[in-house]
RNA sequence: GGGAGCUUAGCUCAGUUGGUUUAGAGCAUCUGCCCUACAAGCAGAGGGUCAUAGGUUCGACUCCUAUAGCUCCCA
């Protein structure tokens, strides 16, 4: 039997096969019935994405529990799809055409979109083939696109709606621009870093005065250019006597006001600020606030545009070095220092964002986030790690209106229908706008449905994902089809926890704006993975291993335990591919636990011998509390623990115990009862892994036994958890360590394993040693003899479990000095851990504060060690006695 | 600058309301083993003043305060 079963596991061809068996099967794949539904919608990977470390994680631990709460009866959903990526797909489109040498601004909308899906047809979702290799047990037949006609539709249908509500309006703001993809982005798609700058100190001339100056210092010497007034503190003495005067702004010789402001910080630079309301947010307030113009000297691609008179058409970054140059050379450069300064760059683009007053769409967050803040906040929401509830609370409670236009072609174009005089209609189609514009403008007599132009903008990304829950079941569009009302609210949320705000407490609200209800009911933070260095795996660092070449080294299952091992949840993952070879040397243990047992001939006729029958029902118990224990840790989301509890409960207790122990001699026949019962474990720990290990546990489920045709274990039912026997557990542990013992006694004494021994022990009245687990002992330590005994055995090696004394016949010249170290070694330990028991014993105060169990339980260390103390003085005198 | 969190064995982490713990696990390390399931293995072993300094308490890894270092979020 063995012969078929090669000694290595080949995850290569066991995997593939599996998989399209349970697809083809669909076993993935869920309709709405009596049962409780499960269910989980995919974090949608960006379209023109591939797998990368983080989505195997993230994917991974969606599987685990997507399967087991499949196995255990529930009406299992895992709906994936991907996100159109608005930014990053139109980049690669644009970049895509160059190098057909066809222009983005050559092309109309149409010709662009068409291109776009073209392209988005022909390599987008490349990721969703490679999570199935995975093993993700998607139901792939609901795959969904946030720009799927159904999801479009919903995402207009919702804008409408909101404006309808008043909660989306056009307004002027300052938005962050990012001149290389020539959009606005939202405050959470910049992301600032330290950069090494430097602080120019600039002189102005006072007007009207003869040599008078004022020096400014500014980061940004280009956007001088811009400048419409000089601020200082209204009580800096320094400048008091500038009050009411005016500045002129060098090169261009513009007259600008010198106000006052206590926004002014005194301490940095000259005190002395130069305000550009167009370019820089708090000097846009600070315009605001005193009625200053803005003047916008750039152009969408970060070029200065004429406004600035100088330097027109050329780029902001090279202008900074030019016009430093020039202020030098003019005398109005003081000096320049290093300065150390955070900077905003795109987190798409990486191009270093240009704040800019323009007129976007917004989004009126504060009427949606009370309620959403209220929900985590009561735990009707649970987050896993609870430390990230602060985080969302801080950001809710001060949370800013969302920028949701984006000057794009590819996504979802806002539903804003422009009249010819300049009133602006918003409505799902234009046919529908023409109609209310008749109606709502009926001086508009002439007005032609053509005369009506759309929106150019295209709405952010995140404004479709933030419906996903309840668009991937059609419920904005139908709010009573069976799908939502069944499925919805999904169950969990496997994501990170970079994305609590742009997607996670947006789905909270758009959960609760239109269904009334939260999304789902826990949300677990996967951690981040990093390097060895600590650094975050990313493409540009190249730091990231190839997610298929590991699976293919180390197969997805060895993979998926390597990822979850070291991932408790919202800790960050320290990637190391050892980890992946642990999975692997896990699966490669199971699949020789097969063979061993498969080796195995069976003769009906023998009884159930003794130890047999006393390991299997202490494994029994054993396999029950690993169980509580697991159910525990899936219930707190302890994915790691719960396989290693698992692994550990396979590994040790099931592989290196119970099958040792059950093991007949070598060519001997098996009992057929102990052969039935650990055939039973064994497919009670493949059903109990499976979520964690998929296909090898697939495999090895159909060798243990004969199948039907239609047979998966993805299927089987999760085992029910039992009460357990502790003190059959306890009577065990007592007699592993007296095997542990003797193996170490053997060891220390060179002992060869095979050579047979003899044990005799005083069997004291609270002894453990239970008659049943001596065969046991006997069997593993090879023993020829285990007896009692009634007084102390001279010339014998000793040990002590608990408080059972342990001889075992001393061979012809055993090491004496070796043998008194280790006992007065334990002496030693036991009489300073005697002596800290009694210190605590004999201190009044203890005596009096500490409860009646406490101090029962250190009466009976005290005993114990006592006990302990008194017996290795008599194995030392002993000993001292033999040596003469 | 404001806020949150972390600091336990070489590494990654457990340690639940203070008292069966002078602290556990996995990996790594060391020692001995090719004993026909598995060397991707077996049997053992060693390794920690629980960041530092105070405090509360009969008793502190656990609670409080300060300090240092690290991480994240926000401005």
């Amino acid at each position: 039997m063995t012969k078929e079963i090669p000694s290595r596991y080949n995850p290569e061809t066991t995997e593939d096969k599996w998989y399209s068996f349970w697809e083809s099967h669909g076993f993935f794949h869920s309709v709405p019935d009596e049962r409780e539904p499960y269910c989980i919608v995919i974090p949608p990977p960006n379209v023109t994405g591939v797998l990368h470390m983080g989505h195997m994680l993230n994917n991974t631990i969606q599987d685990v529990l997507i399967r087991r709460a499949r196995m255990q009866g529930k009406n299992t959903l895992w709906v994936p799809g991907t996100d159109h990526a608005s930014i990053a797909t139109e980049a690669k489109v644009v970049a895509n055409l160059r190098e057909k040498g066809i222009e983005k601004s050559s092309l109309s909308r149409e010709e662009f979109l068409k291109y776009a899906w073209e392209w988005k047809e022909k390599h987008g979702g490349i990721i969703l083939q490679q999570l199935r290799k995975l093993g993700a047990s998607c139901d792939w037949s609901r795959t969904k696109f946030t720009m799927d006609p159904d999801m479009y539709e919903s995402v207009i249908e919702v804008f409408v709606d909101l404006y309808h509500k008043g909660l989306i309006y056009k307004g002027v703001r300052m938005i962050n621009w990012d001149p290389q993809a020539l959009t606005a982005l939202s405050d959470e798609e910049v992301i600032y870093k330290e950069v090494q700058s430097k602080l120019y100190y600039v002189r102005y001339k006072i007007y009207d005065s003869e040599d008078e100056w004022i020096i400014i210092a500014t980061t940004r010497p280009e956007t001088i250019l811009g400048d419409t007034a000089v601020c200082i503190h209204p009580d800096d003495e320094r400048y008091k006597h500038l009050h009411g005067r005016k500045a002129v702004i060098p090169l261009i010789n513009r007259i600008v006001p010198i106000i006052t402001d206590e926004y002014i910080d005194r301490e940095f630079g000259t005190g002395c600020l130069k305000v550009t309301p167009a370019h820089d947010i708090n000097d846009y307030n600070l315009g605001m606030k005193h009625k200053l113009d803005a003047i916008d000297i750039f152009n969408d691609d970060g070029t200065l545009n004429e406004k600035a008179i100088l330097y027109v058409g050329e780029d902001r970054l090279k202008v900074r070095n030019k016009i430093t140059e020039d202020l030098r050379q003019k005398g109005f450069l003081v000096k320049e220092e290093p300065y150390l300064n955070r900077v905003g760059f795109s987190e798409r683009t990486d191009a270093m964002i240009e704040p800019r007053l323009s007129q976007q769409w917004f989004l009126d967050m504060k009427p949606l986030a009370q309620p959403a803040l209220d929900v985590v906040m009561n735990d009707t929401i649970h987050f896993y790690p609870q430390k990230f509830k602060n985080t969302y609370k801080y950001w809710m409670e001060n949370v800013k209106d969302w920028c949701i236009s984006r000057q794009l072609w590819w996504g979802h174009r806002i539903p804003a229908y422009y009249l010819p005089n300049r009133e602006v209609i918003v409505a799902k189609t234009q046919k529908e706008a023409y109609q209310i514009a008749l109606k709502q403008y009926p001086d508009l007599d002439e007005l032609k449905p053509e005369d009506l132009k759309q929106d150019e903008d295209v709405l952010d990304t995140w404004f479709s994902s933030w419906l996903w829950p309840i668009s991937v079941f059609d419920g904005i569009r139908h709010p009573h089809n069976p799908d939502i009302e069944y499925y919805y609210p999904t169950n969990d949320l496997v994501t990170a926890p970079e994305i609590l705000f742009f997607w996670v407490a947006r789905m909270i609200m758009a959960g609760l704006e239109y269904r009334g209800e939260i999304p789902f009911r826990n949300v677990y933070f996967t951690g981040i993975v990093r390097d060895k260095l600590g650094r975050k795996m990313s493409k540009q660092l190249g730091n990231s291993p190839d997610p298929i070449a590991l699976m293919k080294k180390y197969s997805a299952d060895g993979v998926r335990v390597g990822m979850l091992l070291t991932s408790p949840a919202g800790n960050d993952l320290p990637f190391d591919e050892a980890l992946c070879e642990q999975g692997r040397n896990f699966a490669n243990k199971i699949w020789n636990a097969l063979r061993l047992l498969k080796g195995w001939e069976i003769d009906e006729k023998i009884p159930q011998p003794n130890y047999s029958a006393a390991a299997c029902r202490w494994f029994e118990n054993r396999f029950n509390k690993s169980l509580l224990i697991i159910e525990d840790h899936f219930g707190k989301y302890r994915i790691s623990d719960a396989l290693m509890e698992a692994y550990r409960l396979i590994w040790d207790d099931f592989c290196s115990w119970l099958l040792e122990i059950v093991k007949p001699p070598y060519q001997h026949p098996m009992d057929k009862i102990t052969y039935q019962l650990v055939n039973g474990f064994f497919d009670n720990l493949l059903r109990i892994l499976h979520p964690f290990m998929p296909f090898i546990t697939e495999e090895i489920w159909h060798h243990l036994q004969t199948r039907s045709k239609n047979d998966t274990i993805m299927l089987a039912p999760w085992p029910d958890t039992h009460e357990v026997d502790e003190t059959l557990l306890n009577d065990f542990d007592f007699a592993r360590e007296v095997i542990v013992n003797i193996r170490n006694l053997r060891q220390n004494q060179n002992i060869p394993p095979k050579k047979m021994i003899e044990l005799y022990y005083i069997d004291s009245s609270q002894s453990n040693l239970k008659p049943d687990f001596k065969s046991i002992i006997t069997k593993l330590s090879n023993l020829s003899k285990i007896a009692p005994l009634s007084a102390n055995m001279e010339n014998a090696l000793t040990f002590i479990v608990k408080s059972t004394e342990f001889y075992v016949p001393a061979p012809q010249n055993f090491d004496l000095g070796n043998e008194r170290k280790k006992l007065m070694e334990k002496l030693e330990y036991t009489k300073r851990f005697l002596s800290s028991v009694n210190s605590k014993l004999n201190n009044e105060g203890f005596r009096k504060h500490a409860s009646q169990k406490v101090i029962e339980n250190e009466l009976k260390k005290k005993a114990d060690a006592e006990e302990r103390i008194r017996l290795l003085r008599e194995k030392l005198d002993q000993l001292n006695r033999h040596s003469k």
